[in-house]
DNA sequence: GGTAAAATATGAACCGATTCATCTTTTCTG
DNA sequence: CAGAAAAGATGAATCGGTTCATATTTTACC
């Protein structure tokens, strides 16, 4: 039953997640000690570490209420499909780019950071997220493929593993450089999905070796 | 003129980094602090600070001693072309996929990690690399414009990030997940440059929404 | 050679994330 | 409801990276 313990668990986790969302986003990351979030939680410091294994872990939380709804907005995208292919990908991967702008760069930055430093524990469930948009990109290919918009040589599932990365390296060059911001990172996401769509060999040399 | 000075501070630098390399090879990076690099090179730890801004910039000039070999392995590998497209490509992402193998997977991930936390210090460094071998594809790419493999349609500095951005997806997820070994690495990153060599539309409906 | 200035080395002190032995609250059992 | 057990809260202690005031060494200048 919700006995009085488990209530009290569920406020105090909260209470956490908003002390630290607030003191991020006015003080910075790296500027917030753990004291400082158990002070305006209330709560002693260990406490924190009741509720969560490390500071990044923290991030994690706040991060994850966030993306559930761009999920499954990515979900329905896929069912109402695009006419371009281009366009469809560029949709779906757009959702997530939306992300980014909702968090200050220096969490992302964390959030890569941690899930590197530990990679089987934040790591695992950081990159988790990533092969749930790969499957999205990937039911969306098969979508186009039925429709007879691909080729029928290419391998969906290689296709979405590739397109991701075109997503995965410009969030990297996102994070390396603050002079990247959000607006162009869509421009740059979208063309790099275009070079992907269409090749760069000449057309008439492509059979020569396929993979 | 090289005084006494001079030399002894080449001297010290250099025994640093042989004591770090000696550490984080044997005990891994985490169990090796600052203070037992600086008793292995008989330095104060304050000491190992004056030539070093951090620990992760340790890890860094450990594997930059490695990398300008490979660097110009790929100078000679733009001039001697492959005669498949796909191979050339493939041929100078080797070369920087070797370069994985050399180090420990932990090394590599703090490196990430340090990237991310100090973008502008660190990290600048780190991803200086990445545009030296963007600036390599993007030369091969011209090359292969030159002979006429290239879709005349596409644009080779486009092409080399998206190309880079294969490879460098491939290697975060590397570092996510120890299951991934440098060989299967090399699968991986080669398929991936294959679909972007040959795209992944249709052939007969690529003008519809051309870049 | 002697001395002032500059450069460098040193390790104790700092700071913040994390751990842990201890205390408090809640739940369970009779 | 009392008392014991379990769950959870607490903050002092630990640990390691980093800083800094001080000491030492080297260089420059006479």
């Amino acid at each position: 039953m919700t006995g009085r313990r488990e209530r009290q668990k569920e406020t105090r986790r909260r209470r956490i997640i908003a002390a630290a969302g607030q003191l991020f986003a006015t003080r910075g990351y790296a500027a917030s000690s753990i004291g400082d979030i158990a002070r305006r939680a209330r709560l002693a410091v260990g406490t924190v570490y009741n509720y969560f294994p490390s500071k990044p872990d923290i991030v994690l939380a706040i991060v994850r209420a966030e993306t559930g709804g761009i999920l499954s907005a990515g979900e329905t995208l896929v069912e109402r499909l695009e006419e371009s292919p281009v366009e469809a990908v560029a949709g779906l991967l757009d959702l997530y780019v939306d992300l980014f702008a909702d968090f200050d760069r220096e969490l992302w930055r964390e959030l890569v950071a941690a899930a590197m430093t530990d990679p089987s524990g934040l790591g695992q469930a950081f990159f988790a997220q990533d092969l749930r948009l790969i499957g999205q990109l990937d039911a969306l290919l098969q979508e186009l493929r039925g429709r007879g918009d691909l080729d029928p040589k290419a391998d969906p599932g290689r296709g979405a593993v590739t397109l991701y990365g075109v997503y995965l390296s410009w969030f990297m060059a996102y994070l390396a450089n603050d002079a990247i911001e959000v607006a162009s990172l869509r421009e740059q996401v979208r063309a790099g999905i275009a070079v992907v769509m269409h090749g760069l060999i000449h057309p008439e040399r492509r059979e020569e070796d396929s993979p």
